[in-house]
RNA sequence: GGGCAAUUAGCUCAGUUGGUUAGAGCACGCGGCUUACAUCCGUGAGGUCGGGGGUUCGAAUCCCUCAUUGCCCA
């Protein structure tokens, strides 16, 4: 560490985390151990970051994935596996155009008027600017991510990958060019995906429409009109059939034959199709191939012509006919008035349904003909749905494989062309000198043709996702064989929300099987969402996001990351609240202080307890109950942590160092650490105390890094421990130890008695100062031992004075005559006396006792009942019978003593 | 229309091989500045685990069903 504080100075009162926060990340910076050296014997463990984008600054809800990442990265550094945690951002091309278009329109001005060059500069300006802040956030959250690898999706090495990626795929036959319906917003004026739009229920009309019917030559007399029903009547100019089902009766006579289109007097064909609803409407439905995706697959069906009458940013073109140049939705004000006119509207009805909306701008999308790119999806879908099938790729939790089947059988090829400015340009070039189209690499010098060198590019650029697919290898090198790629990929762990399994994970999966040949990652690991107070997502557009930086200012990174990781199970939201944070932040100060305990007496002890080799048969008691309960801590963690329950984990540490090492370890410590106490025992303790701690910080470091590693700089470094000398960042596991099983028996025990001596002087309200007398017994019989309670026991008392302020203290295996006028307490086997003079009802002690003798009862004849039943003891496993049977045993016992109580009170 | 999740103490939530009397934090009652910590300590009260049915020796946990809320897909 840059600057080591000395293990004598003084511990502040209170952790500060404003103290430390910033110098401990730029010491681990400095010391380099974000940076993984490649060494080819051993696993290394690689998390490639779900990138940012960089429209603005990173919220509440992003501090979930670093918080998470973090925290597997850390703890697998700290087992030694050279870790790699890969940063970078998202260039988010239509977000982040979008952004930037607002901002000059500050200015008055349009992308149009700047110009695409002119343009595009202002938007890597942006880049700059908020690429910095982001960087500077995940550093105050404490990420430790390898910068020295930091990436973004347009930088040169990865635009390659991209066109790399674009021509293989296209000389496969796997991206291909064609005039189709899709999603286009007339607002950004560009093509989307279906994932990029949003369907939400509208309260909406539905408009029945007479289409006059051409009459036939010989004079049959039928229907004059056949009435079609329709929610965009104003697509009726782009109509161009009218189909209804094959198996409607209603219609039979009327296939085949021909309507005039209201308006425009069009003369359209009357077909059958399967995919038309009888129940819908009339049973009859317009066609409108340019429109509409089912009308387009019908129109292809049954060769109907596609007439498109908009303009790209929604308004009618020349085929509207009157209604040219009218926005989409004044001309469905003026044709339906038209229409009323004419007397062509036969009725409107309110109707509820689903409306598409531009996820990024939320202006209704059109479903549109035009020419794009595609990427024929069912070849890389089928792959990436067998990666997961065998196994080789892991969602947790596991119902989340399911969401990842659904959407993968019903995907429909991927629209990838975008007509933005800020993004990966097509590799496509075109001669216009012979028509040849031209996909490559490395930009063209000339059309390999005719020779013509005045190619022209593809305007367009590609889907942001394209890049994002090829994330967790294009970062790493791909498609040079590089090092990283080799030794890093697969990644181990892709950590992300929930809400961006199709977006990125599992685009990621199938480019990476069609890239690379192999899975992009092992598991996914999917969190929740982070909601605010209220329970409401966190979104730019609501205005509910905070800067994760003002909570840190408050509260510390660690109380951040703390509330993140225990408020949330895996995959599912969590709600943030302020008064967890406060719990977090107390829990750190906690933690502070026991290390400050610890230091300080370390200090008293001086030179002796630095060199001191604790010794087994020195350790009392409470050494070998917190050691052991210090074992299962490190196994329950590692355990959980392994199994992705990081909640789990880090409350379980939260648990034993404020119940256990706290409360009771460190208060027995303090009795031992008396200045009359031998020296063994003294140097015992201390040893102890910081052994547990040292152990502690290591557990808790990947979860709070920073309040872990200040207090770890401030320890003591004794010789016998060379890690020390090394920061906690790269401190090793803990390794887990075995259980001293009759240890944690016994301190139950003593802590048990401690407990209800505490309760019984409250209960009576004892000052708190005032010391009392108490006698235990402990019966030969109890717990099976013959005397040998009374001499653990015994052993500990001086804790059992200390701790329940207990003078003068008996403890006897048999007693003649008990106290009549005394409190009277069972814990398991052992008796309590209380002789609280003059404060004991004996009416009210009698009550008390009778009715914890018909409470005791009724438990035992529950058991009883149990075990007498046979289904219960030839089917239960015999642990769990036995476990009853002692229950058995100790209620018995306890009965008998309530009964000799009461004999004794009403005697 | 299909699917997924949630429903546990006043509030926010844990509870992952079904096994004693279901836990935590906050809030609340009582008592404490006890020499690491009042960002604290001690102690207490508070739950028919959404309703109903089933499987099982045993269900908050597994199955079915209903209800409410939220989300995803169409």
């Amino acid at each position: 560490m840059s600057t080591p504080q000395t293990p004598t100075a003084e511990m502040a009162r209170a952790y500060d985390h404003r103290q430390v926060e910033e110098r401990l990340y730029q010491d681990w910076l400095a010391g380099g151990y974000f940076t993984p050296t490649i060494e080819w014997s051993r696993k290394p463990f690689t998390i490639v970051i779900p990138p940012p984008n960089i429209t603005g600054e990173l919220h509440y809800g992003h501090a979930m994935f670093v918080t998470f990442q973090d925290l597997m990265i850390r703890w697998r550094r700290m087992q030694g596996r050279p870790t790699l945690w890969l940063p970078g951002t998202d260039h988010a091309g239509i977000a982040t155009q979008n952004v930037v278009e607002a901002e000059i329109a500050r200015e008055g001005l349009t992308r149009f008027d700047l110009g695409r060059e002119e343009f595009v500069r202002r938007v890597w300006r942006w880049k700059e600017k908020y690429g910095s802040i982001i960087n500077f956030q995940l550093r105050r959250l404490g990420a430790s991510c390898d910068w020295t690898r930091e990436r973004f999706t347009l930088d040169a090495g990865l635009s390659r990958a991209v066109r790399e990626a674009f021509v293989r795929l296209h000389n496969k036959g796997l991206i291909y060019r064609g005039a189709y319906i899709i999603n286009w917003c007339p607002r950004c004026t560009t093509a989307l995906s279906d994932l990029e739009v949003d369907h939400e229920e509208t309260a909406g009309k539905l408009w029945y429409v007479k289409y006059p019917l051409v009459p036939v030559a010989d004079g049959v007399t039928v229907p004059e009109f056949i009435t079609v029903a329709t929610t965009r009547p104003e697509t009726i100019l782009g109509d161009t059939g009218v189909a209804v089902n094959p198996g409607d009766e209603r219609y039979t006579g009327l296939i085949g034959r021909q309507a005039m289109l209201p308006v425009v007097g069009r003369v359209i064909s009357i077909v059958a199709d399967a995919a038309v609803d009888p129940q819908f409407g009339t049973g009859a439905v317009k066609v409108t191939p340019a429109h509409d995706p089912t009308d387009f697959e019908i129109g292809q069906r049954r060769n109907l012509p596609a007439v498109n009458v908009m303009n790209p940013n929604a308004t009618m073109n020349e085929n509207a006919g009157p209604y040219q140049g009218l926005d989409r939705s004044e001309c469905r004000r003026q044709l339906l008035a038209e229409l009323e006119r004419q007397g062509l509207l036969a009725r409107v009805e309110d109707h509820v349904h689903s409306v598409g909306q531009c996820s990024r701008c939320h202006t209704v999308v059109e479903p549109w003909l035009s020419e794009q790119w595609f990427v024929r999806i069912r070849p890389l879908a089928e792959p990436a749905m067998e990666a997961v099938r065998t196994g080789a790729i892991r969602f947790v939790p596991e119902r989340f494989t399911r969401i990842y089947f659904n959407w993968m059988e019903n995907i429909r090829d991927w629209c990838i062309s975008r007509q933005l400015w800020w993004g990966h340009r097509i590799p496509v070039w075109y001669c216009d000198a012979c028509s040849r189209t031209i996909v490559a690499v490395e930009t063209p010098t000339g059309c390999p043709d005719c020779g013509n060198s005045a190619l022209r590019q593809d305007e367009d650029v590609l889907d942001t996702w394209f890049s994002s697919g090829l994330w967790p290898f294009s970062t790493l090198g791909w498609p040079d064989d590089t090092a990283d790629l080799r030794y890093f990929y697969p990644t181990d762990v892709m950590e992300t929300g929930y809400d961006i399994i199709f977006f990125w994970v599992a685009r990621m999966i199938m480019f990476g099987l069609e890239c690379t040949g192999q899975v992009p990652f092992r598991d996914v690991y999917l969190h929740g969402l982070l909601r605010d107070e209220k329970g409401e997502k966190m979104s730019k557009s609501k205005g509910n996001v905070a800067n994760p930086l003002a909570v840190i200012d408050r509260y510390g990174a660690d109380a951040l990351r703390f509330t993140i990781i225990t408020g949330s199970s895996p995959g599912n939201d969590i709600k943030l609240m302020e008064d967890k944070l406060e719990g977090s932040r107390n829990f750190a100060n906690k933690l502070w202080n026991a290390a400050r305990f610890v230091v300080m007496s370390g200090d008293a002890l001086g030179e002796a307890a630095r060199h001191y080799q604790p010794r087994s048969e020195h350790y009392d008691l409470a050494d070998r109950w917190i050691l052991s309960r210090l074992g299962d801590l490190t196994t329950t963690v590692t355990r959980l942590y392994e199994d992705y329950q990081f909640n789990e984990g880090t409350r379980a540490i939260y648990e034993f160092l404020w119940s256990e090492y706290c409360d009771w370890y460190i208060e027995i410590a303090k009795i031992r650490l008396h200045r009359d106490q031998p020296a063994s025992q003294k140097l015992t303790a201390q040893s102890v105390l910081e052994t547990v701690l040292d152990a502690s910080l290591r557990l808790l470091h990947p979860a709070m890094p920073f309040v872990t590693e200040a207090i770890w700089e401030q320890l003591p470094h004794r010789p016998n421990t060379p890690n020390r000398t090394t920061p906690l960042i790269v401190a090793p596991w803990p390794a887990p130890t075995a259980s001293d099983l009759a240890a944690e028996a016994a301190m139950e025990v003593v802590i048990g008695i401690v407990r209800a001596i505490r309760n019984a002087r409250a209960e009576f309200k004892v000052e708190p100062a005032r010391r009392i007398a108490a006698t235990i017994v402990v019966p030969d019989g109890a717990s099976g031992g013959s005397g040998e309670h009374a001499a653990m026991l015994e052993s500990q008392r001086a804790v059992i004075e200390t701790l329940a302020r207990v003078d003068p203290l008996t403890i006897v295996e048999r007693i003649a005559e008990r106290p009549r006028s005394a409190l009277h307490l069972l814990v398991g086997g052992v008796e309590i006396d209380l002789p609280l003079a003059g404060m004991v009802d004996l009416q009210a002690e009698t009550a008390r006792t009778s009715s914890e003798i018909t409470a005791t009862r009724q438990q035992i004849e529950r058991i009883e009942t149990r075990l007498a039943d046979q289904a219960f003891t030839t089917k239960a496993p015999a642990a769990v019978i036995e476990k009853e049977r002692a229950r058995l045993a100790v209620l018995r016992e306890q009965l008998t003593r309530l009964e000799e109580r009461l004999a004794a009170l009403t005697s």
